[in-house]
DNA sequence: TCAACTATTCGGTGTTGCTAGGTACCGGTA
DNA sequence: TACCGGTACCTAGCAACACCGAATAGTTGA
């Protein structure tokens, strides 16, 4: 999509990342591949990799190393108690931005 | 709200502005009070002028130069033809994100 | 042996919002 | 007069983030 795209992820990436990994447990090259099948097609495969060291510093998830058949051993990170509450934290974020921004596109902005 | 917000705001914050110019023009002094009281409580003057600048640069906004009663003169930013091309871009691209993101929020995620 | 796929890592770059100041003009008050 | 608060704008330095480009390493099949 572009630039505008590229800026909009910081900060929602992360959000996305963690909401995945709400799902069930997942690795990096597996996220990546799937994030461009949901069309963000133009991510980069070491901006998963730094997002996920990140959020493992902070403590938000775990980590396994699961030997893979075919390839080097995968790094499988799976959401821990602090990483739900920092997730919930993000969708009251994300809700406070999508209902100021909807206000904005329906016109209802007199500044 | 916090380190999420400012995260998110990058990208976003952009695209609020040029949404707040479409309604009609206005000067930064404004834009900041209004956005604090829709809630963007912790938006500094700064980042507001830095922005404007920007997008005075990338020719998205006209500007002119009106004496004010209580204060120095303001600069009062309205939305150019390319400004408003690139607000519907931004538009297109926060429709995309939030479509994802509402997946995910659902529970449609199978990575 | 070589290519292709899987899987992770890292250094350097550009954009962005925040911090923390500063300048300047005006009105009211002590 | 001197000073403060409100209005209005600007700037330099900082931290966080996504991107780019490259490197490393294991496995399979031609």
């Amino acid at each position: 999509m572009g630039k505008q795209l590229t800026e909009m992820l910081k900060g929602t990436l992360e959000g996305i990342v963690l909401a995945i990994l709400s799902g069930r447990p997942a690795y990096g090259y597996e996220i990546t591949a799937w994030l461009r099948e949901q069309g963000f097609s133009d991510i980069a495969e070491g901006t998963i990799y730094a997002l996920l060291v990140r959020i493992e510093q902070r403590g938000l998830v775990d980590v396994e190393k699961v030997p893979s058949e075919k390839g080097p051993p995968r790094k499988v990170y799976s959401l821990d108690a602090q990483g739900r509450e920092y997730l919930e934290e993000f969708w009251r974020t994300w809700s406070f931005l999508t209902e100021r921004l909807e206000q904005l596109r329906k016109g209802g902005n007199q500044p």
